[in-house]
DNA sequence: ATAGCCATGTAACCAGTTACATGATTGA
DNA sequence: TCAATCATGTAACTGGTTACATGGCTAT
């Protein structure tokens, strides 16, 4: 699993409650890595009997006590060895890509809705993603090892939600105007770089 | 759960043993499910319990004996009802950026040696999509709905491992010569276009 | 009043992976 | 002789989702 180690890199970065882990999945590390609170929960626990985080009780007044979690010398030893294992490839299963590939058996009108609904999600992604991205340009050649890497996995996100919006715009002119891409997906001059393996 | 429902999409389109199944779930439909065969074994008996498929048994000699499963009328509505359902975003969860995120903390040339396994692989699967497009673009104008729908999740999949070639690249480029991408994920012309909502 | 944020959790369930199990045929 | 293909499954486990549960504070 890596949920285990996406929580250990978060908090070697930054320690902190349940709450916030919760909420950083929600903003940057969820480019690649989501998780909900439940599952947070349960994790660190796990994680504290294993010794690879700590934690304080912190009492509020005002708000409710919170745990403050933070790495220990075990948890990062672990990160680091997770972190030369061998990585698996994740399996990507999309029911929305099913149903395009079976769209003559359904009510058009029906799987449209779906699409425009996606379309919207992918698109607000996206312009959110390309608002981040301003951070790291600005910086230009001064970005840090760790800067750059982080802009790295944000291009990615920035590419993915872009393939969707593609693909969503593609499927809407199909559905609505019978029409289908002419032109090949790649060209000639990206095909020879992947010759060069 | 949709891997009942990616069965039946399946089985719609051509009957089959779960052996044959789980072919096509490696080759076609794979560009966005996938499923192991104790998982499409397990399904098949749940499905044929709630009667949305049928099977007989084939008995052969020289090979072992099969179950030939068919979609029924009742899958079938199920089926439809199902496209019509609105449909959950999936998560992404890619343990390689992770650990793309936290490289500072990892040993270069492990990491490396991840990335450019992981390269190999999307190369390959790139030059094997590739090669199936020109199915699609031989036909031209003559695609019918159903292939139009299949040639586009086809292209969602060459601009998936795409993505990864180029993510995985600029990773690399960082890592053994420090460089990090100047230029904008995207330009303003193409930005234009996700503000059209 | 009502919703949203802060803050934590349990329990039941569903989905997916890994390990184990069998056994014949075909091709290198 | 070894690996691959055809063909089916069970059992144990891990990972993830959904539902349920509590409760105060703040802003509209």
């Amino acid at each position: 699993m890596s949920l285990k180690h996406a929580i250990l890199v978060l908090l070697e970065k930054k320690p902190g409650s349940g709450y916030d882990l919760s909420q950083r999945f929600k903003r940057g590390i969820g480019y690649f890595w989501n998780a909900s609170h439940q599952q947070i929960y349960q994790e660190l626990k796990k994680l504290a009997d294993a010794r690879w985080v700590e934690f304080e009780l912190q009492t509020q007044s005002e708000r409710p006590d919170k745990k403050h979690y933070r790495i220990s010398a075990a948890g990062r030893s672990a990160l680091k060895a997770w972190l030369q294992e061998p990585t698996k490839h994740e399996r990507l299963n999309s029911a929305l890509l099913v149903k395009l590939y079976a769209a003559h058996l359904a009510d058009p009108q029906a799987l449209l809705l779906q699409l425009d609904e996606r379309l919207a999600a992918h698109r607000a992604k996206l312009e959110e993603y390309v608002g981040h991205e301003s951070f790291y340009l600005d910086r230009g050649d001064a970005l840090s090892q760790k800067q750059a890497q982080r802009y790295l996995t944000l291009r990615h996100g920035i590419r993915y939600e872009w393939n969707w919006i593609e693909m969503l715009e593609e499927s809407r002119t199909l559905l609505t105007q019978g029409r289908t891409p002419q032109r090949p997906m790649l060209e000639r001059l990206t095909r020879r770089k992947i010759e060069s393996k």
